[in-house]
DNA sequence: CTGTTATCGATATTTTTTTATCGAATAGAG
DNA sequence: CTCTATTCGATAAAAAAATATCGATAACAG
């Protein structure tokens, strides 16, 4: 792995590109060159062979990568390849969603088990996956050494639960709810917030129609 | 509104502003300044200062902003208080599970239906809104006038589910699938892309034990 | 009424990211 | 074997974003 620092953007388009590389297997080539990635996914190739250059060090000139290797080594930069386990905390509507989701063991992530608040839930079951009451989690947390915690309950209980994962071990977390979580140093927070999206779709359309509608 | 044409990255923080002023309903002071959201929000002030540039001109020194004010040129800014039709194609468990999300309405977003290509979920409801089957997804659209599209299909299935919305007049896409959309010019896609989040929060995991654990 | 302090808004600087340019390397054609 | 076309990787330039600085304004205290 050359370089282990890469950029926030870098690291976005990291999942694209093996995602087309990967719908790719049938085709061809061994090779792939950074050009081809380039034009498949609308980018700069020089954007993509940059970003390459930071999970791989074995494109040549007039081949580019093998395909395969490129792939591997994606997903070993991606850590798709070392499973991390992980706890979700709220098992409302989004947290049943999540638990029952079959993709993330390939994305390297394995959801251990679910907690939630509320008494009636715990013991239940979700997808093969236990409803712990939230006593349990400290326990859990530091006897398995899990460090991504998965938020899912409502904003106004979000930073009380991030406090209680921080304090269990949990070094990053994903955060459905919609609120602003504060941490210290060297935690992680990755917000999955459905009202920034929205936000850029909302702005995309007024866009459109103030500069169609304007003139 | 002062201006129109703000940066992805600001769009992306005025969310974090409204909520953060909506939790400080309660509060005392009838004002809000730019260096109080900064502190609480772990942001530098000028960049909020800037943020707000883009959405009021009410700031005045010494006193920051009128807090009922800037949320209503925030809500108005994000169009929550404009609700924008979609519809949603894919209705597996990811798709139900947005369809029954009850938050979107507050966000300006209204799902009037979903649409999916198996027959045997055609006619369904789920949270009060019909499955319908794909052949129905033009004339609908068309006939609304429906702008936003959510796509929850499998990664295989999204390319062509996009031409078909574009087809039928939608202007901005919310990709839930993961695979990279080619659309025409004008066309926005919003990825919502769980690999991304993943690739994050492992590179995050990955940095802290190799610096950590390295020396 | 005057001085002090908090805050905005504008300008300038620095940093980061994207895009462009150029030389080197290599496969394949002739 | 030599020439050409393609592609990589490095360096340079441009654009965008974040951060710092500074003057202006207005509330408040004395």
């Amino acid at each position: 792995m050359p370089d282990r620092c890469v950029s926030k953007q870098t690291l976005q388009r990291l999942p694209a590109y093996l995602n087309y590389l990967r719908s790719q297997a049938g085709r061809a080539g061994k090779n792939v060159s950074a050009t081809s990635i380039a034009e498949a996914l609308g980018l700069n190739d020089v954007v993509v062979r940059k970003d390459l250059a930071a999970v791989s060090s074995k494109g040549r000139p007039k081949v580019g990568y093998a395909r395969l290797e490129l792939v591997r080594e994606l997903e070993s930069f991606l850590g798709y390849d070392n499973s991390q386990d992980a706890i979700l905390v709220g098992a409302g509507k989004l947290g049943q969603a999540l638990l029952s989701y079959s993709g993330f063991p390939q994305y390297g992530l394995n959801i251990l088990a679910g907690f939630d608040a509320d008494p009636s839930l715990a013991g239940r079951e979700v997808a093969g996956k236990k409803i712990l009451p939230m006593d349990k989690l400290p326990g859990l947390c530091r006897r398995v050494g899990v460090h991504i915690g998965i938020i899912t309950v409502p904003g106004e209980q979000a930073q009380a639960v991030c406090d209680q994962l921080i304090d269990s071990g949990v070094l990053a977390v994903w955060n459905f709810a919609n609120a602003h979580l504060r941490v210290p140093e060297g935690i992680l927070v990755q917000n999955e917030n459905m009202a920034v999206s929205l936000a850029l779709l909302s702005n995309h359309l007024r866009e459109r129609f103030s500069t169609k509608g304007g003139a």
